[in-house]
DNA sequence: CGTGTTTGACCTGCGC
DNA sequence: GCGCAGGTCAAACACG
C-alpha cells in the first residue's frame, strides 16, 4: 500500500483506518504470540465460556450487511455495483427476485479454491440506494494479503472511471462507509427500521456472549482481550463438533477475517475497548457525537482518489 | 491465456 | 404431482 500516496491525498479517515488495524493486528499478534508459548494448556473457566458462546454462535447462519450503493456509473453494463471487500469473489449467477424491481447477483469466493463463502447482493427494495449484501458460510482460508489471489486480470474494474467509489470486486479497499450488520432475514423483519438500516446492528444474538464476557471484563487469565474477535467475526460456523483446540486454533483465522468488519461494526461501540485500540484517541475525533455510528464519520472511499 | 461476467438451463425446496 | 421462486451450473463471451 502506497502511504506517502495516501498521505499526499490528505485522505485521512483512510489513514486512521489503516492505524486502527496497525492496532488491531498488534492485539491479534499478542494473542498469537501467547497462544505459541503457552501451547495446549488446560482450558480454564473462561476459556471454556467463551468456547461455549463461540459453539452457539457458530449455529448462526448468515450475516447480513447493509450499506449504500456506489454510484451506478461503476457498473459494468447490466451488473450490479457490488463494493469489494478484502475478499475476491467471483459472480456465478444473477437472478430476478419476485416483487423486487432490482436483480439479485451471486456470488462465491475466488480467492481461494474450494472455499465455500458466498454472498448474495441485491438493492433493498425499500431504498434502492442500499445494497443488502447476505454473507453465507464461510472462507476456510485467510483473508488474502492480495486481493485476488487467483486472478490474473483487473477487468472488473472499468479502466476509464477512477473517481468511482468501488469496484465491483477488486480495486477498491475501502468502500465500508456506511456498513451496517443486519440481522439474518428471518430476524430482520422485526428490527428493520423504516429508514433503510443506516445504524450499526448486530446481525446476531449478542448479548449471551456479551454478558458472559463482561463478567471477566472480556479478559482471559492471561490479559489478553478475546473480546473484539468474538464479538465480530463468529457467525456462520455449523461445525458442532469441533473440539476446544480447534477453535482456539479457528482464532487465527478469526483475526485472518475481514478486519473491516471489526472496524466499523466492532471497533468503536465500547469505549474502553476504543482506548485500548486507539491509544492516540484519534478515533475519538471521528466517531464523537455520532452515538457510535461512525458511518458518517469516514470520507466517501473514492474521495482518495480524487487527486 | 487466465480470469471474471453474462445468461439460459437445470436443480431444489416449498406451498397448494 | 404441479407450479413457482430461488439457487446453482456451465457454456459462451469479454477483458487485460
Amino acid at each position: 500500500m502506497n502511504f506517502s500516496l495516501l498521505i499526499s491525498c490528505n485522505s485521512l479517515p483512510l489513514l486512521l483506518n489503516i492505524l486502527y488495524l496497525i492496532n488491531l493486528y498488534h492485539i491479534l499478534i499478542l494473542n498469537n504470540g501467547l497462544r505459541k508459548k503457552k501451547g495446549n494448556f488446560a482450558l480454564g473457566n473462561q476459556r471454556q465460556m467463551i468456547y461455549q458462546s463461540y459453539k452457539k454462535l457458530k449455529n448462526q447462519a448468515k450475516k447480513v450487511v447493509c450499506i449504500p450503493a456506489p454510484a451506478a456509473a461503476n457498473s459494468r453494463q447490466t451488473g450490479e455495483v457490488v463494493p469489494s471487500d478484502l475478499w475476491a469473489w467471483r459472480k456465478y449467477g444473477q437472478k430476478p427476485i419476485k416483487g423486487s424491481p432490482y436483480p439479485r447477483g451471486y456470488y462465491r469466493c475466488s480467492s481461494l479454491k474450494g472455499c465455500s463463502a458466498r454472498k448474495q447482493v441485491e438493492r433493498s427494495r425499500t431504498d434502492p440506494n442500499m445494497l443488502v449484501i447476505t454473507y453465507t458460510s464461510e472462507h476456510n482460508h485467510p483473508w488474502p494479503t492480495q486481493r485476488n489471489a487467483l486472478a490474473g486480470s483487473s477487468r472488473s474494474q472499468p479502466p476509464k472511471n477512477t473517481n468511482n467509489i468501488a469496484s465491483t470486486s477488486k480495486n477498491s479497499e475501502t468502500s465500508h462507509k456506511g456498513i451496517t450488520i443486519t440481522k439474518p432475514k428471518e430476524e430482520q423483519q422485526e428490527s428493520k427500521n423504516s429508514e433503510g438500516n443506516v445504524s450499526l446492528k448486530e446481525e446476531i444474538e449478542m448479548k449471551d456472549i456479551e454478558k458472559q464476557l463482561e463478567m471477566d471484563d472480556g479478559e482471559l487469565s492471561d490479559g489478553i482481550s478475546y473480546k473484539p474477535c468474538m464479538l465480530q467475526n463468529i457467525t456462520s460456523h455449523n461445525n458442532s463438533n469441533q473440539s476446544h483446540e480447534d477453535f482456539f486454533a479457528e482464532l487465527g483465522e478469526i483475526e485472518a477475517d475481514d478486519p473491516l468488519n471489526l472496524l466499523f461494526t466492532q471497533g468503536f461501540n465500547d469505549q474502553k475497548e476504543s482506548k485500548a485500540l486507539d491509544p492516540f484517541h484519534l478515533f475519538d475525533w471521528l466517531g464523537r457525537g455520532t452515538n457510535n455510528n461512525i458511518n458518517d464519520s469516514f470520507e466517501e472511499p473514492n474521495s482518495k482518489r480524487r487527486l
